[in-house]
DNA sequence: CTAATAACAATAATTATTACTATATTTACA
DNA sequence: TGTAAATATAGTAATAATTATTGTTATTAG
């Protein structure tokens, strides 16, 4: 039994390129469409793969929202997430880091805390701006 | 047209009231299983159905766990969950409540902030000394 | 008791994700 | 370079979880 080796793929690179240069936080769906701008014909199935690996290898974040839907973030460095009610949209907090709250967690409790994911809510700028405009979902 | 009014059904209430009666936080699925001991013919849509509307009608909440899965808590109280890496259980926490995050996430936000969802993860005491009992998993 | 309406069970359809398999890429090394 | 071994891929099929549909039953107001 030979120890496993990862082999390059272009496809792969090209996913983990796409998420380090966007701010947006991407489900799967957005980043095969986005991938398949290079690779008209890569599967869906190369891309839950290889994200899956990307995860497995710390490369690159998963965000599991509220809703269900899972999002993808290259950022690693420690920041905290907004989820709009309104558009759906994840946005980056700029905010100080809260690890304090593990401590008060562990307080009462038996077990053995990690860490915690933490997710806030409400309306976004552009959602709260086009309401007032009579423009619902922030869809023009 | 006259105005919806929400009728009575036993179903619902049988559902409801295994929420309000367990500590455990339960996936549909497991909702399902229980209530079948007493409707043994109800429908998982049924389940899902009514599960919605407990949700929307505020009666009941919805967890939604990291790896994706669903459960459902019917104390309303404000506490904070954990959530086991091990064995997947939920667990209420014991603990102050963290709203001022609120505060600290809205410094330097522009739109506008109504809550956080919170989970805690990590070993809980039955997986801790299981495993050192050499039962991995919480399995007997 | 009866009509109107809501809730039901059963099933079909949808969506997101994972598994499979033959082919294509990548890598190591002659 | 060229070639063989190993891994990754595309395309497709399969699965799981959830949502929608349809005809039937239960509840309520009059």
């Amino acid at each position: 039994m030979t120890t496993a080796v990862t082999k390059f793929s272009r496809q792969r690179e090209s996913i983990k390129e796409y998420l380090m240069n966007t701010k947006e936080h991407p489900t799967a769906d957005a980043i095969y469409a986005k991938v398949r701008e290079t690779f008209p014909n890569i599967s869906l199935g190369t891309v839950y793969r290889n994200l899956h690996f990307l995860v497995e290898h710390g490369e690159i974040i998963k965000l599991s929202c509220m809703d269900g839907s899972d999002h993808f973030d290259a950022d690693l460095s420690p920041h905290h997430h907004f989820v709009c009610k309104c558009c759906s949209r994840i946005l980056d907090l700029d905010m100080e880091p809260i690890e304090h709250i593990n401590t008060l967690a562990n307080a009462h409790f038996k077990g053995r805390i990690e860490g915690n994911v933490t997710y806030f809510y409400g309306i976004c700028e552009e959602c709260s701006l086009a309401a007032e405009h009579d423009t619902p979902n922030g869809q023009e």
